[in-house]
DNA sequence: ATGTTGAGTGAGTAATCACTCATTTTTGTG
DNA sequence: CACAAAAATGAGTGATTACTCACTCAACAT
């Protein structure tokens, strides 16, 4: 359950730490291990001294956010949040996330780059992914589903899975409007969008029919 | 306003459509022009009388994806569904745009994985992207939105932007939840989430609170 | 002092890359 | 059929790639 990175020498940490830049820069195929070696101070044959190859390098990233951002961030985050502060006030508490996570992609966001983007083409990194991060994250949400469900905060009838993934759904493409292509458009005020953007979560986007209750 | 892929000769659909599959095979860096060339049965020299550098060939895919899908797809099938079917029945027109839309991206994910891809690196990428789908996309969606909301059926206070993006947002992480992870999770009956999903747009994953209407 | 160890090095290696161009093949025209 | 223009070819080019390995040298033990 501890992290298995702090075993991790200082000279691995800065080749992994010049891996990520690199690779989260140009993508893994086009980012060559003599500018790894140049950006982390080191000289090539270094680099394979650590990982036997160039795909290892990208385990070890792959594992480095896994032991980061699921225990330590996505684990402790929702937490924290959600039982905390969000455990009376339901639009309080998924403002509280939205916002954090926001703030967390943006932070890890050259890490989780490069596990996107590898996890469309193999299969492998993305079974990784999906036991480091996702089913973690699924199991933390069920949780709070379950509690909320029981509090008639939120609706029985639509899974913790729907649920999750209709908040996931909306930040990631909000993150996607706003930090990839923000330059190109005219920006709302962000707090006033994040505010519709958590009643369109909540309550949906239609105006119920009268005789259509559900 | 017609699709200029029909000036394109024979044999460089062919190049196109291996370098299509090649590049969503093993993503842009990795696929070699030699491969390419060969998946199009084709010498190696013939792919640059077509594309000057390697980097064409990726704006190639891009203009053909804008002109099939924006053109062909977007516009036509969402106003053609929209319109016809969903005009009184929001639920309904909803879900026929999400099961359309499911199979869409389903039959031009090759081209989509290399798009996305790519504009997640590179900025003049995403600016075509925004320019040649996502901006003609918004209008048409706006366009509806501005009708529904005028019939009562859809809310005024949240903007057609964020309207839009939640259902793609949902249908986005819907669409990779079964694809990309279905292989590692127990699924669920693809009509009975689906209708999950559509309650959880529309109406949301909250029970309003009684003073809470808004 | 001397010996041992192993982390660190960087020139070297074969393979592969995108791209060129002299040559050959195909096509269109009178 | 003859001829010119266009299209297609694939061996060749220099650059770059991931990876190797013979070597160096500081840090310790004896």
């Amino acid at each position: 359950m501890q992290a298995p990175d702090l075993k991790m020498s200082e000279k691995e940490k800065k080749i992994l730490d010049a891996a990520i830049a690199v690779i989260s820069e140009k993508g893994f195929s086009a980012a060559s291990t003599s500018e790894i070696a140049r950006q982390a101070g080191v000289a090539e044959g270094t680099i394979f001294r650590y990982f036997k190859t160039k795909k290892d390098i990208l385990r070890g990233i792959l594992i480095h956010l896994g032991n980061v951002i699921a225990e330590l961030l996505v684990v402790y985050g929702l937490k924290k949040i959600l039982y905390q502060d969000g455990r009376e006030d339901l639009r309080a508490g998924i403002k509280l996330v939205l916002k954090d996570r926001m703030a967390m992609i943006d932070a890890v966001f050259p890490m989780l780059r490069i596990v996107i983007t590898e996890a469309m083409y193999h299969e492998d990194i993305r079974q990784i992914l999906y036991d480091k991060i996702i089913s973690r994250s699924v199991e933390v949400f069920e949780e709070y589903h379950r509690e909320m469900v029981e509090k008639g905060l939120m609706k029985r009838e639509i899974d913790a899975v729907v649920a999750g993934r209709g908040i996931l759904g909306n930040l990631v493409l909000f993150f996607v409007y706003r930090n990839l292509f923000g330059p190109m458009i005219q920006l709302d005020d962000y707090d006033r969008e994040l505010d519709q953007v958590i009643d369109a979560i909540m309550y949906g986007i239609a105006i119920p029919a009268v005789g259509d209750k559900k």
